[in-house]
DNA sequence: GCGATTTAATATCGATCATTATGAAAAGAG
DNA sequence: CTCTTTTCATAATGATCGATATTAAATCGC
């Protein structure tokens, strides 16, 4: 019973992860949420509770929706062929979209003010999550023989955020998608094999 | 004549530069600014100007003051060295001061709100000149001989920046200097040679 | 010492920040 | 229709934002 909401939650979610793309969490103001959702501030506060809590919801929406493309790699066969997927799927991501460029997980909060600092902290979190899945995808290449015996997984996984982050930071600055392509050409030419 | 300043002007700019470093441009309040260099506002403000002219103050004593090891590096013999110079360098700077991690130059302003722009566009364009200043470098090794006649400068120069913008992401989320180092090591391992 | 000039300190400015109290409007239950 | 429940819209909350007006203190030339 009661009132219907007015509005489609899926829609309200996306359209504040996308002022978050492109703003980050502190430079996203509530006025600027509501403005692109086309909705008044109560109801996104009933909705979605306070800023903090819509941008997390926003992050586990990004995680699921946009970067779908991570899990999906780590089924390649191959190891190479993992990292070149992740890296080709995060270049077409961060050149997508003209108004927000780059990736959420990235300029979500790098820096910030003290109140910023969970936000921070979860962003760190998730993406130390995603280089854990990763490393353990190359220790199994590593078992497969598919990488040599003395590859350092750890490092290679962290090698691959490297790239990963800087492209994400080289794509906000609006560099296009063929430059990525270089730069990704380059990091698989320098890939160990069996 | 008049009265004469009680604080030093060069210590004051750099106390506020490592709090922008910290928290980046908009996160950095001027309460933040104010407390840690001991000195009230309007001091502040008849010293720099407003917080975007102390920033781009700030900035550029960043890159004379902590960012030398770029220059130097480029008086190198060969290009490999040159960026191995560039890259532990920067690994160096981006984890040396406890409560101010990573680069200025990265999360000074990645993302940030409208208001930001004109700080975040002198950013992006001083990363750029770098980059440029690396590519000419490169493209004398390529003409020394240095580096194979085939060698794409522009690619090389801009996946020597996403190494260096990527490990400036790790390090501000607490990475440490070794790990970097192993990043660095893999990095170089690829490098093209004659 | 006197007057001109610069800086220091207190106190405050309007604007914007995230957040919410309040009451009207809408929809189902009885 | 009436009651209850939920959402909607208007408006306002205290706090903090960057930026200053104002006045007192200090330092120079004279």
């Amino acid at each position: 019973m009661g009132r219907q909401r007015e509005f489609d939650l899926d829609e309200a979610l996306d359209a504040a992860l996308c002022v978050f793309w492109s703003k980050g969490y502190e430079g996203a103001s509530y006025t600027d949420l509501t403005q692109a959702i086309g909705v008044e501030r109560p109801a996104l506060y009933s909705a979605f509770g306070n800023k903090e809590a819509l941008f997390l919801r926003a992050l586990e929406r990004y995680y699921g929706h946009y970067l779908d493309f991570f899990p999906a790699a780590l089924e390649q066969p191959t190891s190479k062929e993992v990292v070149a997927h992740i890296l080709r799927g995060a270049a077409d991501l961060n050149t997508r979209y003209q108004d927000h460029k780059g990736c959420l997980g990235i300029h979500g909060a790098l820096a910030c003010s003290d109140d910023g600092e969970p936000v921070q902290r979860a962003l760190v979190d998730a993406r130390a999550g995603g280089e854990k899945i990763l490393r353990e995808r190359l220790e199994r290449a590593k078992e497969e023989g598919d990488l040599p015996k003395d590859a350092d997984c750890a490092a290679l996984a962290a090698f691959v955020c490297v790239v990963l982050h800087g492209m994400a930071v080289q794509a906000k600055a609006g560099f296009s998608r063929d430059t990525l392509e270089s730069i990704i050409n380059h990091t698989l030419s320098t890939w160990p094999s069996k």
